[in-house]
DNA sequence: CGGCCCAGTTTCCTTGAAGTGACCGGCGGG
DNA sequence: CCCGCCGGTCACTTCAAGGAAACTGGGCCG
């Protein structure tokens, strides 16, 4: 797998409208579909997520069992993370909704459009 | 499809750890899945959701084009909400992730068990 | 007149996710 | 001697989602 830094764009399918666990979880089982990284290789695609963010979401996809954390008692320190297998089990899921999106994002923004004005949040009812 | 109050347990698989939409999104579409309901109809099974959530989430779908929103001119008032097509078509998607966490949730709240106390949201590196 | 019905609305509040920017510790290199 | 590297941490703020509870409007029934 390539590190494009734009591999993720501002306009990210999966965040629009079928999000997998919180915002980011999706994108980490991404980075790490194509083998363990470490945590300064999930920053370069994952550019938009702060590091105290990424270390969150890293800290729950591990107490969850999605992923693994190996920290080598190295200098420079290097760490690596891992999918599990039961991370590896959601990349269908992941990939299902990406084609989801593929295929019915213009329909969604298209009716998002035609709605522009309509009914507000708190539409003038009577 | 019966108005089972209890279709979606306090435990709800669609919500740890994958979500559709926002909270309430992939737990409407199942309940439009037979058809077209009234807002009434589906405080039922949704109980645990607040008429003003309720509303902001159809008002969502319905601006997303994923349900169409019908109000007769009647009294008392009656409003039908119903699947479009561009909805109907994520049904098979909350099906895979239902699947997946039937599958699966008991390994992850097993993963979750284990690291009970270890590695804590600011854990003590060294 | 006084409720009741449905489908919301309105106001107020809590919670938690996410973002910002500064900082840390140990070591190897210039 | 100080700088940068790596993988974070810390304190602080912002923002939107969600929830609780009370209220609305206009017919219709008694």
């Amino acid at each position: 797998m390539s590190l494009d830094p734009d591999m993720f764009p501002s306009y990210c399918p999966s965040s629009v409208p079928v999000r997998i666990g919180d915002k980011w979880t999706g994108m980490v089982i991404r980075c790490l579909e194509g083998g363990p990284r470490r945590f300064g290789e999930l920053r370069v695609p994952l550019r938009r997520v702060t590091p105290k963010v990424l270390t969150e979401t890293l800290r729950a996809m591990e107490r969850d069992g999605l992923v693994t954390r190996t920290a080598h008692d190295e200098n420079p320190p290097r760490v690596v993370y891992e999918l599990t297998g039961l991370g590896r089990g959601l990349l269908p899921l992941i990939d299902a909704v990406g084609t989801w999106c593929e295929n019915n994002l213009d329909a969604l923004l298209r009716a998002r459009e035609r709605h522009q004005g309509l009914r507000p949040t708190a539409p003038a009812m009577q």
